[in-house]
DNA sequence: TTGTATGCGTTATCAA
DNA sequence: TTGATAACGCATACAA
């Protein structure tokens, strides 16, 4: 199969620790023999071994990173910023999709822990905390980015949720709405239960509450992101303006308007977390709250090299979203005009072939 | 730090082939040791190092794969599709981004290869095949998709370009466009070459000649779709109808349209490659050719656990590329109509708080 | 059914 | 400056 160093020692009448030095010390070593391995290397292709390597330093040049579904483009985003970072220190990333699922969150857990992962950066489902402590007890630097599993010895790379979603709700309170409502994501998870708890907190200070019926509960999914919005709209009332929580609830939500052929704004003011490029392309383009991608990526990287390095206290990284205004909010429609609306299911309108 | 298999062994006084056998081949121990070791695994934690297993057999349970661009929707889907297919065999998957560059890429190839990857799926720059050579020869089976590297024994999984570009053009020259541009990609891509190819043959067969000021090449990303339609844009008489042979270069297209407030279909007719989400979200919804990014992740995956299983011969895929129309194409405006257009830069309308 | 002994390819310790 | 040797943690061939 490959060529080894043993083999490669047999050629060079050298021993194994020469060669082995050359290529990791070359100062240890003299120039001359230096020259012979390095062109030796070069004819023959010798690639050392890195399971091997591994095994006898004790360590791997891996990183794990755990994300809910590296097709959401904040994941990808943020995937690609710490495989920079992860490049540049010459580690590797292996990705993992838990599909906002527990189970096979803890799947990923033990294949990243029996490949003996440097490090691991991680989405929390909210579950398998168990497994996450023991691999902390092992040693493996942990590092929760988006959202927080609630481990005390993790870093942690946040977004200020509340902060966020007081913006948008401040934004549509400005524009003068009353009758506004959430899309959120599951409580169990911090993004889901901070951005719910800052939006109904502004509104609240404004004199509005979040009524019952204009709070649905998704699981930041696309699909679920349609139900909720064609209950919305189903109500008797619905509302005159809408926040999602993350971008996969809103592309469900702007498929359900879409349907019943709702414009917006005229008829709903619409704000979601997360600037996807395709918010500034739909129509009308998005009013939104964007989080620093590219920074939560390099920075959870960082940290777990810092923790490489040694460092032994737990750091925590709270950054700041950013308002964004486009032109999918506006102030609303009165009740009477609005209840003149006509609102026909369109069909379906892709054509394949 | 973590436990091991002599020191489990120490705790229960059996020897390391009868635990190490218990956890692998427990049909070959008694079933008591079994449920004995079973439970001290379950109370210790123990998880058998992956590192030490792989040098010992031989193998990895890891596969590489190399992407232009995670960020790139379609790649992410594509990623998504052949990490679950991985999953299901127990394998993890490593991930790399290129960044449509040549040195990232030996880079990349380099580490995988150095971490003894089972396998490799591999969206080709066009360069390193002397890398790709060796580690074919080192029996690491590779599978190219999207785009052919050109080596022989590798196995590929590409869609028909040539087809998809026939479908966009004949698609425009129906409505009865005569004045059609084409921004493409890389033409030592084949993705580039071919789309260029089918889609000018396909003009040709209808008398329609590709003019050399409508033939834009860009290298597939965002950026160069939009410096290529502004120069469109710019020309003395501007193309009825363009087509974009990417997602990426497509979002820059409709930036430059954007900021030129160029209506579509009104003004310009538009189809691209890729059916990324957004596509059908935009102002209008995009008609488009659209890969079977699923169906290319996951068969790829499985051509190389077909490799594992001991298949020799290489196997080549062309899946077939699929016309959704939407609302971004329509007959072309005659000229007189198009010169009185007024075009007048729009400026930026994000405001970030 | 269980135990003993060996080796996977590398790096590190120690001696020369 | 170089070489001999041991060890990393596991799986397996072979012996018991």
């Amino acid at each position: 199969m490959s060529l080894t160093l043993v083999e490669l020692a047999a050629k060079l009448n050298l021993s194994t620790s020469t060669i082995s030095r050359a290529l990791s010390r070359p100062e240890m070593v003299a120039a001359s023999t230096r020259t012979l391995v390095a062109e030796a290397v070069e004819r023959y292709g010798y690639r050392p071994n890195g399971i091997a390597r591994s095994l006898r330093k004790g360590r791997t040049q891996t990183i794990g990173l755990i994300v809910s579904d590296i097709q959401n483009p904040f994941y990808a985003a943020v995937t690609r910023a710490a495989e920079r970072e992860a490049a540049r220190h010459n580690y590797s990333l292996v990705i993992s999709n838990a599909d906002e699922n527990a189970t096979n969150e803890s799947r990923a857990l033990n294949l990243l822990s029996e490949m003996q992962v440097a490090g691991i950066i991680h989405v929390s489902t909210g579950a398998n905390l168990d497994i996450l402590q023991t691999l902390s007890a092992k040693g493996i630097p942990i590092v929760d980015i988006d959202r927080a599993s609630g481990l005390a010895e993790v870093d942690t790379v946040l977004v200020d949720n509340a902060r966020g979603a007081e913006l948008a709700a401040r934004h549509l309170l400005n524009l003068g709405h009353r009758h506004i409502a959430i899309i959120t994501g599951p409580q169990h998870l911090t993004t889901g239960y901070e951005r719910l708890k800052g939006f109904r907190e502004t509104l609240a200070s404004s004199d509005v509450a979040l009524a019952d019926p204009y709070l649905k509960v998704g699981d930041f999914r696309e699909a679920s992101g349609y139900e909720a919005a064609m209950a919305l709209l189903a109500l008797r009332e619905p509302p005159t303006a809408l926040f999602v929580a993350n971008n996969e609830m809103m592309a469900g939500a702007l498929s359900a308007l879409h349907e019943l052929s709702i414009r917006v704004p005229t008829d709903i003011s619409l704000i979601s977390f997360d600037d996807v490029r395709w918010a500034k392309y739909v129509d009308p383009p998005l009013t939104i709250i964007a989080q620093p991608t590219e920074q939560i990526g390099t920075l959870a990287a960082s940290l777990l090299f810092e923790r490489f390095e040694g460092r032994l206290e737990s750091v925590h990284h709270v950054l700041e979203p950013k308002f964004i205004r486009r032109q999918s909010c506006a102030p609303p429609h009165t009740l009477v005009t609005r209840r003149k609306q006509v609102k026909m299911p369109r069909s379906q309108t892709d054509t394949e072939t």
